[in-house]
RNA sequence: GGAGAGCUGGCCGAGCGGCCGAAGGCGCGCCCCUGCUAAGGGCGUAUAGGUUUACUCCUAUCGAGGGUUCGAAUCCCUCGCUCUCCGCCA
């Protein structure tokens, strides 16, 4: 997988809420604290080792540390209405006062000893990854993963195919070199037809979503907060590959998930206004630490890239069929470029941190004879809707609820762009056009030559 | 960047050290009255955690965090955000 090393980077944060509410923010805390077992045969069909008795006696350290605290502060509360009163008709409140002198530091003990406790629940809660969904295949890695669907059929090429790096050359419309001086390696400069084709395959994305699949097209910051990347789960574990913008508390957006998601974050939907379905097409930006060595050449794996991101946000209900549906629209875009692709359904080993269900497209790559990633949907059910305390009002309890966030890339256009190149090459290094590009293109149908 | 004002429940808005989880209004829900394109009355209406079979009870939350105090929506500090004026700017 392109991304499974972004992927795996799915983690758990905690909002950092009161410290009385201070909670689990990833599984059900209610699974945790009262279904231990099972939380933990649930987890070890992906291998993660849940320590029961840790958590077991956590929970009861917990309990006690919080009645304790509890306690205190209702005679603290109690004790200080006496003296109000006492203060109201004139009375001494001096022994009144004598007789809670050491309650105020023996309250607060208590407290620091009940939020010692809760962090230390946090730090075990933070390492628990989502619960994969039934029907996902066991295995262990992407070796394991189970196709679902293949479409189109591979070019059969009269020629050696070239890659997109000798085709960019060719047409004098990809540029690593100047990028890399600009910046450095693993950025790209793309000029004239090339540059276009790919500001159209990001136009043609956008307008295929928002007209034919119902998207609401949407602008968001490229610059995202700390809470945003810890409600989408890519803090605080994983700032390594996060682009961090120095003396503030921004970083560079890896995914446009992460601001999308975050609309939602604290806010309580109405039942009429689900689903909620926004397109947004945004630069991303990824440090790529710890892959060095892999996809070097090209612009499979680049600093910075732009990807056509689909989010959902749904009832808990629909959010099944929502995958399925979200992973056609994807579909549809390959189909329309005429690319071949397959659909893979990823096994419990590959799956990402937060996901409970994910599908790979891969698109057929001549010049490496196979399949690779141009985009992963995701089902992450409430296990991000609970960290980002994204809810909505279920009409038949009437009470704030989960919601479900679903999402996918539809598609990632660099990896697209090469798509293209590839596929539609002919012998003199020409790319054709596909039909439903041309209007994008002023028409042209072929360029180079 | 400079100066000032503000941030209270779904919304508006009072409160400025104890009787405030918070008046009043709007909205919403249920019920009653009335009976026809008006209206009136009653009750209810935040979130989270603990406790309980349940009812209940307890705790926290008035932008966030910290401080002062026996006690903070109310006083102090820091930060964030909103608005107004000035400067600058795409």
């Amino acid at each position: 997988m392109f991304l499974s090393k972004y992927k795996q980077k799915w983690k758990l944060i905690i909002l950092s809420a009161g410290q009385h509410n201070l909670e689990f923010k990833m599984l059900d805390p209610k699974l945790l604290r009262n279904e231990p077992k099972k939380a933990a045969e649930l987890l070890a069909r992906r291998g993660y080792v849940l320590d029961i008795a840790l958590l077991e006696s956590l929970e009861q350290e917990r309990k006690q540390a919080q009645s304790d605290a509890q306690s205190l502060q209702t005679e603290r509360n109690s004790r200080s209405k006496m003296i109000g009163k006492a203060k109201a008709s004139g009375e001494d409140i001096k022994p009144l006062l004598a007789e809670i002198a050491d309650l105020g530091d023996k309250h607060k003990a208590a407290e620091a000893r009940l939020a010692e406790v809760l962090q230390k629940l946090t730090d075990v809660a933070m390492e628990l990854p989502n619960i994969p969904q039934d029907d996902v295949p066991v295995g262990k890695s992407e070796d394991d993963n189970v196709e679902i669907s293949r479409w189109g059929t591979p070019k059969e090429f009269s020629f050696e195919p070239k890659d997109h790096i000798d085709l960019g050359e060719i047409l004098s419309g990809m540029d690593f070199e100047t990028a890399a001086k600009i910046s450095q390696a693993r950025f790209v400069t793309l000029h004239g037809p090339l540059a276009k084709l790919h500001r159209a395959l990001t136009q043609f994305m956008l307008d295929q979503h928002t007209e034919e699949h119902g998207y609401t097209e949407t602008y968001v910051p490229y610059l995202v907060n700390s809470d945003s990347l810890r409600g989408t789960g890519q803090l605080p574990k994983f700032s390594e590959d996060l682009f961090a913008i120095k003396d503030t508390d921004l970083y560079l957006i890896p995914t446009a998930e992460v601001p999308v998601t975050n609309i939602v974050r604290d806010t309580i939907s109405t039942d009429k206004q689900l689903p909620l379905k926004f397109v947004a097409h945004t630069p991303c930006f990824r440090s790529e630490a710890g892959s060095y060595g892999r996809d070097v050449r090209g612009l499979i794996r680049q600093h910075q890239f732009e990807k056509v991101e689909l989010v959902q946000v749904v009832r808990p209900q629909d959010s099944d069929a929502t995958l399925d549906e979200l992973t056609q629209h994807a579909e549809t875009i390959l189909q329309k470029l005429e690319l071949p692709y397959r659909k893979v359904l990823l096994c419990i080993g590959d799956l990402g941190f937060s996901s409970s269900k994910t599908y790979d497209l891969e698109v057929w790559l001549p010049s490496q004879k196979t399949y690779r990633e141009i985009s992963s949907c995701s089902n992450f059910q409430d296990f991000q809707a609970r960290r980002l305390q994204a809810r909505w009002r279920n009409p038949e309890t009437n009470k704030p609820e989960l919601v479900h966030t679903v999402n996918g890339s539809g598609l990632a256009v660099g990896r697209t762009l090469l798509a293209v190149m590839e596929n539609h090459q002919d012998e003199q290094g020409r790319i054709h056009i596909p039909e439903a590009l041309r209007p994008y293109m002023n028409g042209k149908a072929i360029i180079g030559g």
